[in-house]
DNA sequence: CGAGGTCTAGTACCTTGGTACAATATTTTT
DNA sequence: AAAAATATTGTACCAAGGTACTAGACCTCG
């Protein structure tokens, strides 16, 4: 797996040398163009640039589907870390980590897993299962708002079965399955079943 | 919030009783049928019954939204516990807790928390990360398939909105819309929009 | 018992989504 | 330079989704 830098500075610090010495570093994100297939990005910013490095994030896995990217922060923030991972981050460390660290974040994560520190693994723990909890009780609240014959086409629909797929499960007429659907839509004031699948189906929080 | 106990024994443990000297007991999740509200649903399960208690927690939140439900297990299993809380309970502990834990386990989730014992956060930072992280970049293999104005007319579709809107979005006609619509079922080898949404907002992993 | 909610369903109609069968221009690849 | 991919659009057509208006059967609650 190629190691691939980005940083403004434009040349590899001592320690992210002596942990991938065949790193390769260019300017900014956009200078990548070619094939570089499974590689692992590392990305540089700064405190004030958290705006665009999301962009980054979200651009490079755009492009390169197949890459890892991991950030590394000059002055490391919870929150921006926390941020960096909702993107599709697969590491978020310091900057100036030493070359041992940044060997360990690399081993871990090119064996397909994420790298934490413990800040942030804090955080996650409380701020990501809080919110996985508070989504899926969001999603319960939908429902109750529906009788129980309404919630099974609801979910049915919201799994994307066509409306004579629906009524044939439900051994009722297409027909009754379009008068629930109605039904449910004004209920919960959208328009369509993309809609409904959007709502039953996020579970971002 | 009421305590209210699911045990095929029909009665509670000294431990419970001490921890929740108002909880009531049911036999079955099926005999509960009024109105409970907010309550606390504790859900006691034998270790051959996977299957059935996933069951239930999904059940009974579907029935009863503003409850929370938490898993008491005889014999406690990683895997299972994993299980419990993608169905979205919001705790799984030792059915034999001291009553000390169980007030603990109560105060958190009554907070609006969730309550892991140490081997199942432990799990769910590795194996749920890296299912996240799986599911982001699954995403964007996705994605890989598709041109790039495919991609945007892809995502917009996603998001909910119709051939119409995404027109004027892109600035091109409705027609062209459909066209690259067309191309992209075919390519990710779908039916429709509402298959496309499933694909590209699913961030279970 | 009557009011209201739920579940069911018919007919008719309109809108939106998706496909078939084209065609043209531009860019990229070979 | 030729071939292939990409981006655009047209006309036409059919299927599916959704609405309007209506209505009977059943159940629960005051």
């Amino acid at each position: 797996m190629r190691d691939i830098f980005i940083s403004a500075g434009g040349r590899l610090l001592a320690d992210w040398q002596q942990a991938c010495p065949e790193g390769a570093v260019f300017r900014e994100s956009a200078a990548l163009n070619a094939e570089i297939g499974q590689a692992l990005i590392w990305l540089h910013v700064n405190a004030d640039s958290t705006a665009s490095m999301l962009t980054d994030v979200t651009g490079l896995l755009g492009r390169f589907g197949q890459a890892r990217v991991l950030v590394l922060a000059n002055a490391p923030d919870t929150n921006e870390a926390v941020a960096a991972f909702q993107q599709g981050a697969a590491g978020y460390c310091h900057a100036y980590s030493s070359a041992d660290v940044l060997r360990e974040v690399r081993r871990v994560v090119q064996l397909g897993g994420v790298w934490l520190g413990p800040e942030v693994l804090q955080r996650l723990i409380t701020v990501g299962r809080t919110l996985a909890g508070s989504s899926q009780t969001k999603i319960n609240a939908t429902l109750d708002q529906l009788t129980p014959r309404e919630r099974e086409v609801a979910l049915k629909a919201a799994e994307g079965l066509s409306n004579k797929l629906i009524a044939r499960e439900l051994d009722i007429t297409e027909r009754t399955v379009k008068a629930h659907l109605t039904a449910i839509f004004e209920r919960l004031a959208i328009r369509d079943r993309l809609q409904l699948a959007l709502m039953l189906n996020d579970r971002q929080g």
